[in-house]
DNA sequence: TCAATATCTCAATCATCGTCGAAACGTAGA
DNA sequence: TCTACGTTTCGACGATGATTGAGATATTGA
């Protein structure tokens, strides 16, 4: 379970244009990630400062990496996402489910706009 | 809709200690919301420090205030903070819903645990 | 109008963050 | 082992952010 700590640091991490665009890249290319190089030129950003920006996300724990060869493979951590969402909106509305409805539909709109 | 630099924003002001804990203060409180003494004391900020916070929060448009005698009352925008979460969730997966399914299980069950 | 309460604005200070270039590291193939 | 490639580390600079205290603004009740 994300603590409070742990969840700033998320944020953080998310709340910075190079970084955001990396999480999104990340999470459109789906479970099998993508190389720190296709990464960098998707982005738009040099070598050295996605490596930057990557070491913070997987510090924040929102990205995950594994080596292939020569490259490197970053994956989004989609149950991490799912827990820093769940900590956000915890306890919300006082229980009135009408109130929160909308980021529920939002989010389960979310996997069959593609399909 | 939400663009990137809105995102950028609302997760940069949700990624600090002190703000993180006036949302989720205020989304715990429900859509009446708090005022401003009594927030700065829940959260334990000095009254200039909440100040600098909530306007940073307004202007990221996930708190919305308005006057009631001589409290000004702060909640929670819900609407934003869902498509905040729509933002960063967005063509995920590739189509394939149990690699989300998570996240929407967990904010389905924000709703419910204070039942 | 006066005093009291609630909140905000302003200016200054200190720390942290983003970016860059150069160099180092690990891996693959000849 | 040597070279090429992909990625990361290091040191430095400029910019942005958080916090504080004092003063200003707005509202209420006497």
């Amino acid at each position: 379970m994300m603590d409070e700590r742990q969840a700033v640091a998320a944020f953080a991490a998310l709340g910075q244009e190079h970084r955001l665009r990396i999480v999104r890249q990340l999470v459109t290319a789906g479970p099998e990630g993508m190389a720190a190089g296709m990464l960098a030129e998707a982005v738009g950003v040099s070598g050295t400062n996605l490596s930057f920006h990557l070491k913070e996300l997987s510090h924040s724990g929102l990205v995950t990496s594994r080596r292939e060869g020569r490259s490197i493979i970053y994956s989004a951590a989609y149950l991490d996402l799912s827990e820093l969402i769940q900590f956000l909106m915890r306890d919300c509305c006082q229980g009135r489910p009408e109130v929160c409805a909308p980021a529920v539909a939002a989010l389960s709109a979310c996997c069959e706009e593609t399909a």
